[in-house]
DNA sequence: TTGAAAGCGCTAACAC
DNA sequence: GTGTTAGCGCTTTCAA
C-alpha cells in the first residue's frame, strides 16, 4: 500500500486509557465531549495520544456504535466514470455534493457498473441513506438499495410509489417542445432517444419496445411525443425512432444518420438529450443539411454546450435536482407519505428550430 | 428521513440465527461463503431472512470486523462542488472513479471546505486510504489525513518526501511554454496565477509572496517563468503578477484587466490555467485587443474548452492522473520508499500566441 | 469529573 | 458442514 504513518496499528482508545491509567470513557470524552473533563486532563490525553501515535477514535467502530456513517451513497447505473462525461450528470453531482457539504456529510460514489451485476458494492456501502440517479426500473442495484434499511430518494427514474422522488414533469416538458415544432409546421419527424433498457439496442425501436421501456423518462417522452403528434394526424407507427445505448455525441451522429437514411424527408429530428442532439447537428453538417432551413434539431437538458450551440431544447435545473435530492435525504423532518418534488423546466427556442422546407410544408393530410 | 423499507431494525444476523436454530457462523456463511454450507440450508437461511426483513450483514459491522471499508477517500481543498466546475478536476475525478470502479471500491468525497476548519470529516471517513488532490502544504485537512493510519497518495501538491505522489513536471512544462514565447520575441509580459495560499489576495503578488506560496505548483511555475525570462534579460521584479483566489473565468477577466491596466505595453499574458486564460481572452476582446496580434494569451491544462478556443497551452493528462492516483493507492504491492509518478505534458501552440506587435518588438536591452 | 458495564453487529479461527 | 469462542474499537447510560 501507499503509505502508513504508523506502520503498526497498536494504539487504540483502550490501550491509551490503560497507558494513562484512566477509563476509556475519559479518553472518548477527550475527543467527543471536551467539556466533560478538565482541560488539564484532556491535554494530557491528547499529548499521550500523540506520543503513542494514536490517530483518534476509529471511524468505523464509532459508526457501528453510533449507527451513523456520516455519508450518503450515490447510485448511478452508468459506469461511474461515465457520469463525469455527461454535463447534466455533473451538474446533478455538483448540486448533490453541495447539499452534502452543507450538512457535513460525505458522498460515497458506489461502484455499480451496469455490466457487473455485482450488487455487493451496494451491500458494502457504509452510508446513512442513498440517492439513486436515473436508473432503469429493473436495475438489480436499485433493488439492493431498496432492501437496505435506510432512507432513499430517487432522482428522475424510476418512479416508485413508496419512495421519495425528485424530478421534472417529462410529459409536459416534451409536450411543450412538440407544440413548438407543430406550430412551426413539422409533421414528418424522426426521433433519437437514449437507451430504453439494460440491453443494448442500437437500432430502430418498435412500438412495443417504446411501450415497455424500463427507463421511465424515455418512455414518457416518447409517449408524450406520440400523443402530441397524433393530435395533428401523424401516425406514430410511421415515425422512425432510433435508440442508442451509449450516451455520447458519437451516438447522436450515428443515430441521426440512421434516421436520415431511413427517411430523408423528415424536417425535424427530436433528440431526447442535448448530447445526442449535438451529435445530430454534426451529422447534419456532414450531409450538407442546413439547420434549421433543411432540418430542425432539438435536444433536452439545457447543458452549457447546447446553449453555446444555440440548440432548441428544454432546460431542466440539473444542479437544483441534485441539491433537492440531497436535502430531501438529509432532512430529518418526520413525514408520512413519500415526498415528490417536481422542478420546473423551460422551453428554449434556439437557432436550430425553424419552419420546414417549403416543399415539405405542403401537407396532404394523413 | 426519506424512506425506510423496514421501519424497525430488529433483525440481525444473531436474531436470524436464533430464529433458525443455527449458529451465527452459518448465517454469516450463507452470505459470505455459499460453498461452506448445504444449498438447502442456505436457501432456508435466505428465505427466513427475507421473511424477517433482514437486509443482510450490516456493512459497518462487517467493516469493523474485517478492517476494510471498501472505499477510498478523496480530499479536495476547494469547496466540494467547485470541483465539478473545473474541467481539469472533473477529468481527474473521472480517472480516479475509473480506477476505483475497476477495483470495486467506492469513492468517498470528503466534505472539507476550505473555510470550514472542521477536520472532523476527515476523522469520520470510513475509508481504506486517501487521495489528496492539489491542496496547499499547510492545509489542516491534509494534516488530518496524514495522521490517519492508512495509505495516502497526493496528486499535484503538496510535494511530500514520504508520501506517494502523482503529478507532472511543472518546471519543465512551463519552461517549454516560456521558451515558445521567448522565441516569438516576447519579453514584456504579465502573469495571472491561481491562489498562492489559503488567504485571499486578489491583487498583485510580491516577490516574497511568490517565493513563499503554499501551493507548490503555482510557486514552481512562477519560479520557472522567472528563471526563463531572466535568461533573456528580463527583470522579474518588473513583471506584473496578479493572483486570483477563485478559479473562474470571471477571475481571469478581472485579473487580465488588472495586469493590462498596470502595464498596457505587455505583449503576452501568461495564465497558469486555461480557465483563467479563457477569461483573459474575454477581457482582451472587451478592450479591442486582437489575439495574438496585439496580445498573446496562454493557459495551462489543455481542457476541451481551451482546445476549442485554439488556446496556446500546456496539455496535461488529467484523467490519467486520476487513474494513476487510484491505482497507486489500490495497488497492494509492497514497496519500500514512496513512489513518484510523473506524467508527460505537451506544449500546444494554438492560435492565441504569435509574434508581438512590431513596436514592442524593438528591444532596447535591459 | 470519572469509571464500570454493556453492548453496536459482525467474522474468523479453530474445534466438533 | 456447523458451532464455539473471541473479539474488531468504540460510545453510552448509569452510578460513584
Amino acid at each position: 500500500m501507499a503509505r502508513s504513518t504508523n506502520a503498526r496499528r497498536p494504539a487504540t482508545l483502550a490501550s491509551l486509557a490503560a497507558e494513562l491509567g484512566v477509563s476509556r470513557t475519559t479518553v472518548s470524552n477527550a475527543y467527543n465531549r471536551p467539556d466533560q473533563l478538565s482541560p488539564e486532563l484532556r491535554r494530557r490525553v491528547l499529548e499521550t495520544a500523540r506520543r503513542l501515535g494514536y490517530p483518534g477514535p476509529d471511524p468505523v467502530a464509532r459508526s457501528l456504535r453510533t449507527r451513523k456513517a456520516g455519508a450518503v451513497g450515490l447510485l448511478l447505473t452508468e459506469n461511474l466514470s461515465y457520469a463525469f462525461r455527461d454535463p447534466a450528470a455533473v451538474g446533478f453531482l455538483e448540486g448533490l455534493a453541495l447539499a452534502c457539504e452543507d450538512a457535513g456529510q460525505g458522498l460515497l460514489l458506489v461502484p455499480a457498473s451496469p455490466e457487473r451485476e455485482d450488487v455487493a458494492a451496494v451491500h458494502r456501502a457504509g452510508v446513512d441513506g442513498f440517492v439513486v440517479y436515473s436508473v432503469p426500473d429493473d436495475d438489480p442495484h436499485l433493488a439492493a438499495v431498496l432492501e437496505r434499511p435506510v432512507p432513499t430518494v430517487v432522482c428522475d427514474q424510476p418512479e416508485l410509489e413508496t419512495v421519495d422522488r425528485v424530478g421534472i414533469d417529462d410529459r409536459s416538458a416534451i409536450t411543450g417542445l412538440a407544440r413548438h415544432l407543430i406550430e412551426l409546421g413539422h409533421h414528418r419527424i424522426g426521433v433519437v432517444c437514449m437507451r430504453l433498457g439494460r440491453d443494448r439496442n442500437d437500432d430502430f425501436v418498435t412500438l412495443e419496445r417504446q411501450r415497455s421501456a424500463h427507463f421511465h423518462v424515455q418512455r414518457t417522452r416518447l409517449a408524450a411525443l406520440a400523443d402530441a403528434f397524433a393530435g395533428v394526424g401523424v401516425d406514430w407507427a410511421t415515425v422512425p425512432v432510433v435508440e442508442r445505448f451509449d450516451h455520447t455525441t458519437a451516438s447522436g451522429e450515428s443515430a441521426a444518420a440512421q434516421v436520415l437514411d431511413r427517411d430523408p424527408e423528415i424536417t425535424a429530428l427530436i433528440c431526447t438529450s442535448d448530447i445526442l442532439a449535438l451529435g445530430a447537428l454534426t451529422e447534419a453538417g456532414r450531409r450538407g443539411l442546413r439547420v434549421p432551413q433543411d432540418l430542425t434539431v432539438t435536444g433536452f437538458d439545457g447543458i452549457p454546450e447546447a446553449d453555446r450551440a444555440g440548440l432548441t431544447t428544454v432546460r431542466q435545473p440539473v444542479l437544483e435536482k441534485g441539491r433537492a435530492a440531497g436535502r430531501l435525504l438529509l432532512d430529518n423532518a418526520e413525514h408520512g407519505r413519500p415526498r415528490k418534488v417536481t422542478l420546473d423546466t423551460e422551453l428554449i427556442a434556439g437557432r436550430t428550430s425553424g419552419a420546414p422546407r417549403a416543399a415539405a410544408q405542403i401537407w396532404y393530410g394523413p
